[in-house]
DNA sequence: GTGAAAGCGCTAACAC
DNA sequence: GTGTTAGCGCTTTCAC
């Protein structure tokens, strides 16, 4: 392995010369050149491990995400990349499995590894603890999820507002009983997602004079497939009056499980309403089409990786939200309890 | 930031002492638990970066993948991440985006930062140079595709028997004008799938007293949605007797464009069978549902993760190829031409 | 503008 | 067993 020595030396030139020509201090052009073309015939490449140990940073910032399978979370994971390569940092996935041990597992690597900043969607809302990474003063990002207490700029989703358009929106299509399959109690984005709903419907059953929300129609499950499956099931058994005609349901993922276990049991939306928060992927192929409150991941990712390049950059300013809106696409399984049924 | 020297200092023993403690060295019980408590206490975590930089190996490895939105790589990683997990490994995850230009940074980076060792799904068989890694006799695994004249280990999938069994599959289920939409030219995977479908369909033509497979019957595409509708497409303008009535696809996101493509002309399989090498994300809900050659993903990243380790710990034995089977998926699209149409 | 020299935090000889 | 010591390759004062 060649080093910034053999550079020098073959050169006829200080180390301290090398270093400056390539990292932009002032060497006269021609001798630059020099130092440029040798370094080019020895092969030589600068040894990051060195370099970060000086510098006591390194040119890769940490993302760590919940679940590497979610397409929410590899098209997030997308943006991030895309806005690192700009500046030359890379980018270091770590996929925590909605796990706290691995996420602070993963955190310490973060601080150990003396990572250049860190954007984390955390595992959990209460029990994600930043605070490893705050000692020692490194730029995080909170996406998606904040966890409490942290103070660090987040880029978030409107959640509530996603959840309340949606909850409106099932009712506009002539859904009444309208029953929702939250996520885990704790996670942030579920809670707002679940109070949106929990809005809408208040004002709702207030108006129609139909008395409280059934606490039966809240299922909270764990944002995965069979999680969601579980849920759908359950209300589905629910007797009489208490019955859903539609579900609002907080992941993708939990869609997927929602839509087999109403196969399993012969129901086709829109004959029950179904509403996904956030994209299912491959929905086009999905008979009927999935109703979804589309989730900006792509930007939520580019957004955060900008954030933390400031910050990195030592930009000084108060601490940040920034809050990114969801869109409703209607699609078919919305169509209404009466709606004539898809043509396959 | 505690180093090992504050520790040390403050346990009253030399530096080596502590290096000693947490690596493993030989220290009296009670000397090592008395600097494992200040060491507690004072918040020590060893400095990854100096220990790299003396080690001139870091506890990292570093897994390059061509399209981290595809749902195989993404179970792939996951193998090879809870495989690392095992020894304490951290996966460094780098998306090369199908792009040799990237997936060349990438390897530099992991030739910079010494990582221990790296797991490449190549993005190219014939222009994807691990010279870099070789050079610096960093352990390498190629995974999925081997790069033509690497010398590394390599655990593939037994692609040929695939792209046969699937070919073989569509002829029994009464199929006559199979075609293929092929990956890009130049992708070991996509060659050998071909190769597969070729010498089966080869066999059949010759038996069958039919001439030589038409040319048209091949497409090559770029493993994207997109390419995979626009082969479909122009598979279906084919005129007469040359319009296929099966179509072997080799890989899983073409095939979703490719039903998508049917799906435009109102065609339904399984009137035109389509069989998706690899398995589409809930493939569960794609009605009919999709006959597939199901890949070992999750397995191969475990199994590239243990070659990997081996060989970072210094086993030394010839270069080895483990090639994992494919298990055909029959389910609806793949019926036959003259099958009862699925009901919805 | 350039070079000499110190040192980032750690590990591995080596001497005791 | 334990401590002393010499670097790993790089950046960055500080003189010149």
């Amino acid at each position: 392995m060649t080093t910034i020595n053999d550079v020098a030396r073959a050169a006829g030139v200080s180390p301290a010369t090398v270093s400056r020509v390539f990292n932009g201090g002032r060497v006269t052009a021609e001798r630059a050149e020099r130092v440029r073309r040798t370094a080019a015939e020895l092969g030589f490449a600068p040894n990051r491990v060195a370099r970060s140990l000086r510098m006591k940073q390194a040119s890769v910032i940490g993302l760590i995400i919940p679940d590497i399978e979610n397409p929410f979370f590899t098209s997030l994971a997308r943006g991030v990349e895309d806005a690192a390569q700009q500046t030359n940092l890379s980018v270091v996935l770590c996929n925590s499995d909605e796990d706290v041990d691995k996420e602070r597992n993963y955190l310490e690597i973060a601080a150990a590894e003396q990572m250049a900043g860190v954007i984390v969607a955390a595992a959990s809302r209460s029990r994600t603890d930043l605070t490893v990474l705050a000692q020692r003063r490194m730029p995080v990002v909170a996406v998606d999820r904040r966890p409490r207490g942290a103070s660090v700029d987040a880029v978030m989703v409107d959640n509530e507002h996603g959840g309340e358009e949606a909850t409106q929106h099932l009712l506009s299509s002539g859904y009444r009983r309208i029953a929702c399959i939250a996520g885990p109690e704790g996670t942030s984005t579920s809670e707002e997602r679940l109070a949106g709903y929990r809005a809408v419907m208040r004002d709702h059953l207030r108006e129609s004079g139909a008395g409280p929300l059934p606490s039966e129609w809240v299922r909270h499950a764990d944002f995965r497939v069979e999680g969601g499956r579980a849920a759908m099931t359950e209300l589905l058994a629910l007797p009489g009056e208490l019955r859903p005609d539609a579900v609002f349901v907080a992941n993708n993922l939990m869609t997927v499980g929602a839509l087999e276990a109403l196969r399993e049991v012969g129901i086709e939306p829109p004959a029950v309403g179904v509403l996904s928060f956030g994209d299912v992927p491959w929905a086009s192929l999905v008979r009927p089409s999935l109703s979804t409150v589309q989730l900006p991941a792509y930007d939520l990712g580019w957004t955060a990786a900008g954030l933390l390049q400031e910050r990195i950059a030592g930009v000084e300013k108060p601490l940040q939200t920034v809050v990114l809106r969801t869109a409703l696409q209607v699609r078919e399984s919305t169509a209404g309890p009466d709606a004539e049924p898809v043509p396959s």
